[in-house]
DNA sequence: ATAGGGTTAG
């Protein structure tokens, strides 16, 4: 286009000058010709309220520009709006949109929302309030958003369908998914495609994976077509679930209806496949990605580890490093635990200096990787000086590494320091109960086991108990400690019978200790036959044949005489065997496990 | 002018 000359512009109506504003800024990509656009119309001189126009039109343009952002965008943003005489509400909303919504609290966005209303003038609209939940979903901010949700209602604003998403996606980002269902279950019948997605996402972001699948499905029903952004969540449901077979028949079905599978959709695929133990398709994934960012390198990385996968995880970050992307924080994650699940204690520290040197502050969980690390490789005082000299407060997950580690190395010292803080800051998890009461009961101090008991009872704690799930025909079969509930109990005692028989003839002894009870070794080794990933490889034994893979997904870790069995029924029964526990992949075949027994 | 998405230690 061609610019105007100073002169041109004195000349000029306002109704063109501003028509050349307009045309102007239509043709910025960035934020250096956003800035070369401004020098321009600053140039021409223009009368006060034209210029308000353009000032007011730059800072949109800075609010809708493709990055996120930056500070460089949003410092920008404030200089332009500091400009502007009287600010209309559209000015306000502009600022809102181009400040940063995440980082450190108050977040700039929220500040400037209540800088409009103290000001009294202009009042909040629509737009302001669906910009202000933004901010609020991005930090997230549940306090400040229900007072944004008060707000909509007092003003009148809560019918608007942007509004509502906008709280709808709060609810959901601060793990408040009733309170986002009431929201959804309020909106009008024709919902948008939007809002579904929220909703989805919101469910399978809690792990509510049956209602993230069902209102999936309800969706389809009401002849809603998903996108790319819909099965992020539906595919995230089926990761956190461990359901293969539904994973692969989303996967089959994003296929067929031609979805595009963007980077987004890519690295929640890898992860799905990643997390139900087909790590060769989470590979094939990412190898067919035409382009590929820090996530999704991270994705793959973290993939790897949990399967024990090192040298496939720490080659692929040495490959990431050649290509120059930039690791993050959950990269080292993937690495760092990647090391510790093998026991590369050198290697772990060397990689903690590689991270520093890149400049990349370590966050808890990072920290929480080398203490993992340092304590599995049984050194234990190296690990609690680690933990002493750390300059963030250690969490509970921390105290609770160390005092695992306390337990098979036998350091009642450091046993007593930690149990003592990871109390003080989890009074009431009745994982750590059950932690407190298994050290207790490993050194045979009964008294201190009942009284652990007692004072659980008391405190109205009840301990999470191990669930343990297997897919056979599509369906989720799930099963808890000392189930009696599944319709083929009897059939699967049987099962449970003749694999205690091979196991016998193996000449396993039952590894009675992991049973927290004071009770009889008989009864003992009945309560290990109990353990809910006992029962359910059962089931896919009863259920399935070689050379089907028996697939289950535990809550907990894998109860380390059940990992005993677990391998010689590989064996026995010539079956391969993966389980996902809590925090990383075992696979059996032929009498051993690909963790080399090392978890 | 507006709303929804991916990786995260034990």
């Amino acid at each position: 286009m061609r610019l105007l000359k100073p002169k041109e512009a004195a000349t000029l109506p306002r109704e063109a000058l501003e028509a050349h504003v307009v045309s102007l800024l239509r043709g910025c990509r960035g934020l250096l010709a956003l800035r070369s656009a401004h020098a321009h119309l600053t140039r021409l001189r223009l009368p006060r309220l034209t210029a308000a126009f353009a000032l007011s039109k730059l800072l949109a343009a800075c609010a809708s520009a493709p990055a996120p952002p930056a500070a460089a965008a949003s410092s920008y943003a404030r200089t332009l709006f500091d400009q502007i005489p009287d600010p209309t509400a559209f000015c306000y909303n502009s600022l809102i949109r181009a400040l940063p919504a995440a980082g450190a609290a108050p977040a700039p966005a929220l500040a400037v929302y209540r800088l409009m209303l103290r000001a009294g003038s202009p009042r909040p609209n629509t737009f302001t309030l669906a910009f202000a939940l933004k901010a609020c979903a991005a930090v997230p901010a549940p306090g400040e958003g229900r007072q944004l949700h008060a707000q909509a209602l007092r003003q009148g604003l809560e019918a608007s369908a942007y509004v509502q998403t906008g709280l709808l996606n709060l609810y959901a980002k601060c793990e408040q998914v009733a309170l986002a269902r009431t929201v959804f279950d309020g909106m009008a019948p024709d919902k948008s495609l939007v809002a579904w997605s929220a909703m989805i996402n919101g469910y399978s972001r809690v792990g509510m994976v049956t209602e993230a699948l069902g209102l999936f499905r309800e969706m389809q029903a009401v002849g809603v077509e998903p996108d790319e952004v819909t099965m992020v969540g539906v595919i995230s449901a089926c990761a956190k679930a461990g359901a293969l077979d539904l994973g692969k028949w989303v996967h089959a079905y994003i296929d067929r209806k031609g979805i595009t599978v963007d980077l987004e959709l890519s690295t929640a695929l890898i992860d799905m496949y990643a997390k139900c133990g087909l790590i060769e398709r989470a590979r094939g994934v990412f190898d067919a990605m035409v382009e590929k960012d820090t996530k999704a390198w991270s994705a793959m990385i973290v993939g790897f580890a949990i399967h024990g996968l090192v040298e496939d995880a720490l080659g692929l970050f040495s490959r990431m490093l050649e290509l120059k992307v930039r690791p993050n924080n959950v990269t080292f994650i993937g690495v760092l635990s990647a090391c510790a699940h093998s026991g590369l204690v050198d290697d772990g520290r060397r990689y903690w200096s590689i991270m520093q040197n890149l400049g990349i502050k370590p966050s808890m969980e990072n920290y929480g990787c080398m203490i993992d690390l340092l304590c599995r490789s049984g050194l234990l005082d190296d690990a609690y000086s680690f933990v002493i000299d750390m300059p963030i407060s250690p969490n509970s997950i921390i105290w609770r590494t160390l005092l695992v580690a306390c337990k098979s190395s036998n350091r009642i010292d450091i046993a007593e320091s930690a149990s003592k803080r990871l109390l003080e800051l989890e009074p009431h998890n009745p994982e750590n109960y059950v932690l407190l009461s298994n050290l207790c009961a490993s050194n045979s101090q009964w008294d201190r086991v009942s009284y652990l008991r007692k004072k659980m009872k008391d405190s109205n704690v009840t301990a999470v108990a191990g669930c343990s799930s297997i897919e056979i025909n599509g369906y989720l079969h799930e099963f808890v400690v000392s189930d009696d509930s599944h319709p083929e109990i009897k059939e699967i005692r049987l099962v449970l019978r003749e694999i205690a028989d091979r196991v016998r003839r193996a000449g396993h002894k039952p590894w009675t200790a992991a049973v927290l009870h004071d009770v009889g070794e008989e009864e003992k080794e009945v309560a290990l036959c109990e353990h809910s990933e006992r029962l359910a490889i059962a089931y896919g034994l009863l259920k399935t044949k070689a050379p089907h893979v028996i697939r289950v997904v535990k809550n907990l870790r894998f109860c380390p005489d059940c990992h005993e069995v677990a391998k010689i029924i590989s064996k026995s029964y010539n079956r391969e065997i993966i389980v996902r526990d809590r925090v990383r992949f075992h696979k059996f075949i032929g009498g051993s496990c690909s963790c080399k027994d090392f978890w």
